[in-house]
DNA sequence: AATGAATGAGAATTCATTCAT
DNA sequence: TATGAATGAATTCTCATTCAT
């Protein structure tokens, strides 16, 4: 019964930061969304900004272990690299609530170094990017991959992937399916013509 | 005189809108660090909202002007796309205020379909992707490059260029000049090998 | 406890509606004469306005109620009308707040149709005016009233009720008992002399 | 052209604070509607109260110049009354702004003893009541009215006018002409039948 | 006589948070 | 766990009035 209450605080909290922001959204709201009172909201957490900062901690955890489920052999380097984008694509996909929480909110906050946005950002970023340095260093070594240098590209494609997930989340539908041309795009900017 | 002190709200509140978000920017914060009274905010614009529609409004027609100057006749298509690059890449680093703005305050704005915000963003996507399919469909034409789907195409490019300023405008500095990666990365994936 | 304070609201609200005009008296008056924080205000109404609405639903309620007192059978018909003269000098008497409040503020609120003064006062005319259309009508059959125009007669009855209440509730003082005399100028109106 | 301006302002507020009322009128409203600017108001008046005070003032010198061309000398009493009458029904009808202002504004104003609104009305009660006291009295000596104390007659008979103006200038539209039959009420209730 | 620009004082309302129970 | 009642601190906005010209 607790457990519920303290869930549906969360899940209503998330939709609610997701649509229509962290400052735009009142405990009221909260409150009264999830069917209890304000004080609630207090003894299950510090306070509003709490809500916000355990939320991220889900977020992130969750994503970390799908993250760890990427598969570590794979047929080649690449294979790696469309695993990565297929991973958030499908995570803008099953958890749409998330990702919009994250895109619409983080930025407000990064004037704050210290925040737990901008901290998990950061980590995600690394797990990214050492996630992809490995994948383009080994695929260069081995020829798989034309050798264009490694750190650059990390970048370029963690913006592809961003820029994406950014169009998923807040953007309109579209009609084609981009997310897999992207995939392909990036292959032939990797992969030399025989 | 007056015209000063209109432009330094202006001013002001781009930054302010900028850096903390709309929300989180008082009326009274923006009165001070401009030098002036709050009644004259409400003297000069209708409100706080209107503050923020005529930043918006004044970013959007500077963009479109900068737009119109892009050259129409290049040697190559690709040229083309690459400017398209290096011209937001200049804006992001030319104004950077602006950018910020855009990014970290119209997510939020997006429920509401009228909203200027809105409004604006869908303007700058029809200039971006008309300007893209014609270059695509002509350099397919022409051969110059591998004759992928255009729609497509221009969903991709636009999610990296979207991704890549993205970066520039809210995350950390970085080490190696990726932007120019970027365009590379593009010419590879459009243009075919010998 | 509660109660308590929401009704010390709502008396302290009408006293100064009634002497003061609702555009004259502040929120934060009516919180700190009501021994309260200005936010219990609107913890316990919607906004100064439904104060208001508040005050003059109860006062039409309480209204309505003696209106109900008024006996139905009477020796003549003339003391019915008598007793309705009686009834409103006598809540004048008693309840001055409640009148003036009334007096003071409905004219200004009469601009808007719907607004719940208008409302009010349309409801109590029209109970004012069905109660005395049956004694007039009933003294003008019977020949207790020399025979004029009903309708004219209402009007101008109600005139003079509302004349009287309106010098009880904003005039000075007087000497005499003028009230008792304005029914007497009544009765000879409508009796004939033998 | 000056005065032309100054007389539009004093047209404009009349209108203004007939309808609306004073406190829910603004300096701005009045300039906007009088086709002037803000400081010109204070050019011409010291502030929004002494625009008031003038247009009371003039509207009481108008008055008092009616007052002073109804008849002396009549073939009875009663018309001097019935003359008393009907200037207020007249002047309710040329002039309603200003009877509807006076009605609207003045209770609010009275909690001011030193107000010109409690002065004119004072002065106004004078006038009426001593040219009531004078036919009342000649009236009652001569025997063309029913000996009733002249103190209460006055007061009724001024409820009475009062009540009248009140429902002509605030109310709702009649369709019978309850105004003359007010009067030959009143005749009713003075002369006695033979 | 007239105005564009500016302001001090205060208005209604909101919000995150807490207290007593 | 849970809540009805309450509040300190802001927040947006308005208004009568004035200044410089």
């Amino acid at each position: 019964m607790a457990k519920n209450k303290k869930n549906k605080i969360i899940a209503t909290s998330t939709k609610l930061f997701a649509v229509q922001g962290f400052d735009n959204t009142t405990t009221l709201q909260i409150a009264k969304e999830s069917g209890v009172t304000e004080p609630l909201l207090y003894y299950h957490f510090k306070g509003k900004e709490e809500i916000f900062t355990d939320i991220i901690q889900r977020i992130f955890d969750e994503y970390s272990t799908l993250f760890e489920t990427l598969p570590k052999d794979t047929q080649n380097e690449f294979e790696k690299i469309s695993n990565l984008f297929k991973l958030h694509i499908s995570l803008a996909e099953s958890r749409p609530h998330d990702g919009r929480l994250i895109m619409a909110n983080c930025p407000s906050k990064l004037k704050n170094d210290r925040h737990i946005c901008q901290e998990v950002v950061n980590r995600q970023h690394e797990m990214i990017t050492s996630y992809l340095r490995e994948a383009l260093e080994k695929g260069n070594a081995s020829g798989e991959f034309d050798a264009h240098p490694v750190e650059d590209l990390i970048i370029v494609i963690l913006c592809l992937i961003n820029g994406i997930l950014r169009k998923k989340l807040l953007g309109k539908k579209e009609a084609t399916s981009y997310e897999f041309s992207a995939i392909e795009f990036c292959r032939r900017a990797l992969i030399p013509n025989k």
